[in-house]
This record gives structure tokens, C-alpha cells and sequence, in this order.
DNA sequence: CGAAATTTTGATCACGTTCAACTTCAGTGG
DNA sequence: CCACTGAAGTTGAACGTGATCAAAATTTCG
């Protein structure tokens, strides 16, 4: 039933451009996290969704991508939570980043000769699917969106670093507190997020998993955050307290992307 | 009196462009990184050339970037050997990095709005900057350089994806294994590697700062390698000698780009 | 509602850090 | 040429953080 109301949404998008578009900016957390770096007119969005193939709904616990697949194509998280993580010999999993609404599953997979991580739903999640040489022949007509494609990738490198800087030199609270924080912000972004609080909906094992503290002492640590009266934990729910004091103890810096430095000449192409 | 010289050679460059080419594939790490997921025509890497604003050469430990800079530029490693790194309030640092010949300073500092990284040089080095307006530029021209560095920039992330498994779930001996294999891969791509042993100007603190063991332990688990004559280290030279074991020990998988799937239309663009 | 997953608490232990001393080596000036 | 200096590498002993193991309490979901 909710099936049909979506493709009777889909065919009125259709019907007026104007509209679809400006739907879009207001829903779309993919194209939210574009705009941040680039203006991209209506002609501009509607190159990019003739490139999409469709709108495709995953349950929770299915896995997107196996290591090692050869993945020819990517996903844009419109809605849902997503971990990406690599599996060891020893059993041990590291998870490497949690993709939320507007990240993009097969960013560096699908770059690489084949998939080094593996990615799984951790809820119910809509993807709008495109084909990676779809994608490609896009950029070469738009070159902007080639532009944007490595503004994308190198956000996701300056957010893998800060996850070096997190298990390597902060320690528990600080680290807890930082991801928080940064999660904040990245739902902030794609408006997933209220002033100081948000949902996450994942499990302590996962966050620790990607913290590397065990879930023992992950769930101490975010006892103590709570005691401290740094944030405040109900279900899955956090709420950031004490933000400055947050911020202070992380050392948390936003990372926000510059805009493309467009010549004037070049904007015109 | 060098400089000089690189400036003759400049001419007779320009003077034969076939020539030019030819050795610019033979020789600069960065056309061998970019021909390994795209071919490059001449007519593609002269204009790569035209925004390449000047070689410029850097003595060991200069900064190249501190962090908060506003660093509109890029820089690409011709010569030598950069860490990229990030100082703690505790004084602690995390190092990210190791930058080598094709690799490229200022991703993806330069496309945020301000560096969150910094960079020093540990050799001297040879570079070739180019602004970053002017290449946005040259990428809407030619939106195969858009692409490709789109491809750099996943291959970086993929590369801390890596550094985040290292820290985050090896054992010191898979981790400094993992290291040690993967440099020597990164070196070998752009040929300054030979088949099983290689240069590393750097010291046993900033391996330590990268892998997170502090000196003592790096320095046992290193001699740990050298006593199960898996590796051989002399000055700072490393040889791989048992590279099956070494693979086995880290669980090395090579991190190799795919090639960008141009449609043929696309190409002929 | 019952079974399974998740969260919480406690006790013990190991790994890698820290601190310290010593060695080796390269560079520098007397 | 050697003595001196400082940086880098090496080795040892003690300590502490966070892991591991175990079990109870609580929540989620089929």
C-alpha cells in the first residue's frame, strides 16, 4: 500500500519539473550534501536523475556489498543506516564508517578493482541505484558532477582520517564523545538531525566495534558521559547536553566542505 | 646550477611533444599513477602541463601544510617522502600518512574549507603545484581529469580505510607486516621500488606515530620480524624476504584501482 | 509470551605503554 | 683527527588501561 503511494508521488514528480526539484532540495539528503559545495541548477538535477535507475528498498541485516565483489554501481542512501566494515581471520570485526541518508554505498568500492569492504543494512534503508558508467558518461557531459564526485570522496577520506585520529590518540571519552559529535553533524547536514539530539538507531557492539573498545567498556564509558550530564541516552535517542564541554573534550573540529572554486568561464561550460 | 638544468630540460620538453610524453610516462610517479585507470593522451597530459605552475623543490622538514591553513593549491609529490599528520592538545601525534612520489598534498585539505591536516616534508622533495581554481578549470574542459581525480581521491580513503583496520584489529607484527607490504606496493606502482626491497627515509618514531605502538614496541616488533627472517632491515633499506608469509601474517590484499568505465560515446567526448 | 539479542555490572588478566638507561651513529667544531 | 653533541635505535622493568570472561538484568522482536 505505502508502494502505491509512492509510485503515485513518483508519477506526479514527473508531471511538473519545477516542483520535482524543488522537492528535492528540501528531501533529498544527497542532493542537500551537493549543494553544500556547488550550485547545481534544475537542468543539472535533472541530468543526475536519468541516471538513476530506481529507488530500491533493503531490509534490515541484508547485506549490500560482499567483500570482493566487483560492484559496478552505487547506492545514494536516501533513508535507513548502513555500517561498512571488513571481517578478519581472527574474527574480529573493524567497522569503518556508518553510512547515513546522503552517503553513498560503493564510494571507494566500486573505484577499485573490486570491493575491500563489506557494507550491511542496519535498518530498513531506501537506495536509489546507478550504474557506475551511467554515472561516468554523466560526468563527462556535466564535468561539475566529476567535481563533485571527488568532493564526495574526499570527505569520506577526511572522515576515515579522523577515525585513525579517534582510535589512535583519544582516548575512550574523548573518542566517544568525538564520534557523537560528528555523527551530529553529518545527520545535521542532510536535516536527519534536531539542534542537539538525534536518533541511532544502532547497537553499543557496533559503535564499539568502530570505536575498537570493547562493549564492556564502551557501555561504561557512555555511563560515565551520562553521569558527567554530557549527553542524555533514552532508547536510541541521544541528546547533546553540554555541547561546549562535548566539543572541548573531543576536540571536535567540523569537517565542511569548501565550495568547487568554479572560474567564471568555467561555470558557463 | 640544478636549476638551471631543469629549466633546459623544460625547453627541449616543450620543443618535442612526443618526446615530452614518452618521458613523462617513464618518469613522473603521478602520469604512472593516472595511466594505471585511464589512458592519457599527449594532447591530455599538455594540458595536465599547462596548469602545472612551477617544480618547486622543499628542504626536509619543512611544513608544506599546517593545519588551519586555507590551502587553495595541490601539490603533487615528484620527489621524496611527506608525512601527513594531526598534534593532539596532549602533544600526542596521530601521523595518517606517509606521502610518496604520486602522491598529492592537499587531499583533501583543499577541498575542504580549511586544512585539517598538516604536512611536513621528511626528505627533500621535488613538487609540482598547481592552483586548484585552475585545475577545477582544466576538469571542466577535460572532465576525464574530474574522474580521475575522483579515483585519487578513493584510493586515499580506501588507504585509511586500511590504516583504520591496522589500528583498529591487527596485532602489532600483522600491523607493522601490513605497513611494510603496503608502502612497498605504493612504491613500487610509481617504480621506486624494486621487486622485493625498497627505500624508507624514516624514522622509528613516525612509524610508531603512524601504526600507534609506542618506540620500544615498534622497535621489538620489528626486530621480532627481523629474527623470524620475514624482513631485513639495513640503514633504511627493507627488505621483503618471505613475502608469502609476510602476506599470510597481515592479510595483505593489494589495493588496486579499476579502470574508469568510459562508455565509448563518452570517450570520444 | 517466550527466546534471543542487547545492555549492564563485576573480577581478573594481558598487552602494550611508560619510564629509564644505555648504545650506536652522524654531524660539527675544536 | 678526535671529542663532543644530539638524534635515533635498542633493551629492561614496572605499571596501568582496557580486554576478556562471566553472569545478571533488561529490552526487543518473532
Amino acid at each position: 500500500m505505502t508502494e502505491l503511494l509512492v509510485r503515485v508521488a513518483d508519477i506526479q514528480r514527473k508531471a511538473t519539473r519545477a516542483k520535482a526539484v524543488e522537492r528535492d532540495e528540501r528531501d533529498d539528503p544527497f542532493i542537500a550534501r551537493l549543494q553544500r559545495f556547488a550550485d547545481f541548477t534544475a537542468v543539472d538535477l535533472n541530468s543526475l536523475h536519468a541516471v538513476l535507475e530506481c529507488e530500491q528498498r533493503v531490509k534490515k541485516r541484508r547485506e549490500l556489498v560482499l567483500e570482493g565483489d566487483v560492484f559496478g554501481k552505487l547506492g545514494f542512501v536516501k533513508d535507513g543506516f548502513a555500517v561498512r566494515y571488513k571481517l578478519l581471520r581472527n574474527g574480529k570485526r573493524q567497522i569503518l564508517s556508518f553510512l547515513l541518508p546522503g552517503d553513498v554505498v560503493g564510494l571507494p568500492g566500486s573505484f577499485l578493482d573490486r570491493a575491500v569492504h563489506s557494507v550491511v543494512a542496519v535498518t530498513d534503508m531506501t537506495l536509489q541505484m546507478c550504474a557506475l558508467d551511467a554515472l561516468v558518461a554523466l560526468c563527462c557531459r556535466r564535468p561539475k558532477f566529476g567535481l563533485a564526485l571527488s568532493w564526495l570522496a574526499a570527505q569520506d577520506a577526511a572522515l576515515y582520517a579522523e577515525r585513525v585520529i579517534d582510535i589512535g590518540r583519544r582516548r575512550p571519552m574523548e573518542r566517544l564523545a568525538h564520534f557523537l559529535l560528528e555523527t551530529h553533524a553529518r545527520l545535521a547536514m542532510v536535516r536527519r538531525a534536531g539542534a542537539s539530539a538525534f536518533e541511532l538507531p544502532v547497537t553499543q557492539e557496533m559503535i564499539s566495534d568502530a570505536l575498537r573498545l570493547s562493549v564492556p567498556h564502551l557501555n561504561r564509558t557512555l555511563a560515565q558521559l551520562r553521569a558527567e550530564r554530557l549527553i542524555a541516552v533514552s532508547e536510541r535517542r541521544i541528546e547533546i547536553i553540554d555541547r561546549p564541554a562535548m566539543e572541548r573534550l573531543a576536540q571536535f573540529q567540523p569537517i565542511s566542505p569548501a565550495r568547487i572554486p568554479f572560474s567564471a568561464e568555467a561555470e558557463m561550460h
